[in-house]
DNA sequence: ACCTAATTATTAGGTTCCTAACTATTGTCA
DNA sequence: TGACAATAGTTAGGAACCTAATAATTAGGT
């Protein structure tokens, strides 16, 4: 019933704003085109991904908190520290948790020094599924950029940096709403 | 409480793969670190988008939906279609345009011919919106886009299009699940 | 010491997405 | 014609995200 995401359609979620910059004559049709090439791309990425690690028995938050819980020792990491270092809120990371543990990847404990926070520690069980799943992922992440050559591989870069540079030139001077401390 | 987004952080969501990349030989550590900045752009461009957009009072998903409305003329569009543009599934459609009719953005009414069909008309409300966000919005993306030199505009679209055939290629030969039709 | 601030984590409620199941209608074809 | 399949839209239930409000605990200032 579900097509393979979008992925075999033309353009189709955005298309409608290059009609726009037709309309427009203030509007840089190239910028545009480019604009929506890449949340495409980006759409289209994370989509995927998503596909392989549901495939795969995970899905990609958790898995994102399952390698951290791995890469930091057991009891370091707390859910305010999962929040800071995965940039959701830490509602969502309650939320998380709640499924890893229900699922017994992870264990929550009490700190004794300070009460009101709690410790991490990635269970046995937990271990596994990340020795199961990461190989696999790995693989294919590396086959999707397998095409690009070398020269086309620091071509993206540079400009992906410069695109997250303007974006947060952007981001800094929000109309308001947000940004409690500098 | 919440910080921009992943904006100003470094490569938080998945340096933790960057590890693996030491520890798995077999793993291309360049793919490895390409592929993460594209994710992590692509993530910062739609939270970015969805910001922007909020501020405007309204939001991605339902935006796409007027404009796409916009496009087609009046009672051109029905579910189903918008469906097959957006790339989201028929419920998804159900219940972004129920959203969008409790605020009197859009109306609903019965095809005359096939009674199963349900054709989709832009309140005047909606057309409104839509002339009120849409110069900002563009004015947004050009902006994003705007650092970026002819040359680099060229190649980053070039590069996309080799990527988005290759997630094709890969997305065609899944292990099963979906593909109901070819 | 005590009252207020700040901090941790959670819960409650809303949004956008999904799959799966359902209803109503239309098309097919034996 | 009459059963069966296909199609349109919705509903139900779940996941991952959000904001805002809450409870518990710690820290700070006077």
């Amino acid at each position: 019933m579900r097509e393979p995401v979008t992925l075999l359609k033309s353009l189709p979620k955005y298309e409608v704003f290059l009609e726009d910059s037709k309309r427009f004559p203030e509007l840089d049709a190239s910028a545009c085109y480019v604009f929506l090439q890449l949340l495409r791309t980006g759409d289209d990425l994370l989509a995927m991904d998503e596909l392989i690690l549901s495939s795969l028995g995970t899905r990609h938050g958790r898995f994102v908190l399952l390698m951290l819980l791995h890469k930091h020792g057991p009891g370091e990491m707390t859910p305010a520290e999962l929040a800071e270092k995965t940039g959701v809120t830490r509602a969502t990371i309650s939320g998380l948790l709640d499924g890893l543990a229900k699922d017994g990847l992870v264990e929550r404990r009490p700190d004794p020094q300070d009460r009101r926070i709690t410790r991490l520690f990635l269970t046995e069980a937990g271990d596994q599924l990340l020795e199961r799943v990461r190989p696999t992922y790995c693989e294919w992440f590396t086959s999707v950029i397998a095409p690009l050559t070398e020269d086309e591989r620091k071509q993206l870069v540079f400009i992906l940096q410069k695109l997250q540079q303007r974006l947060a030139e952007l981001g800094a001077r929000l109309p308001d709403s947000m940004h409690t401390a500098a």
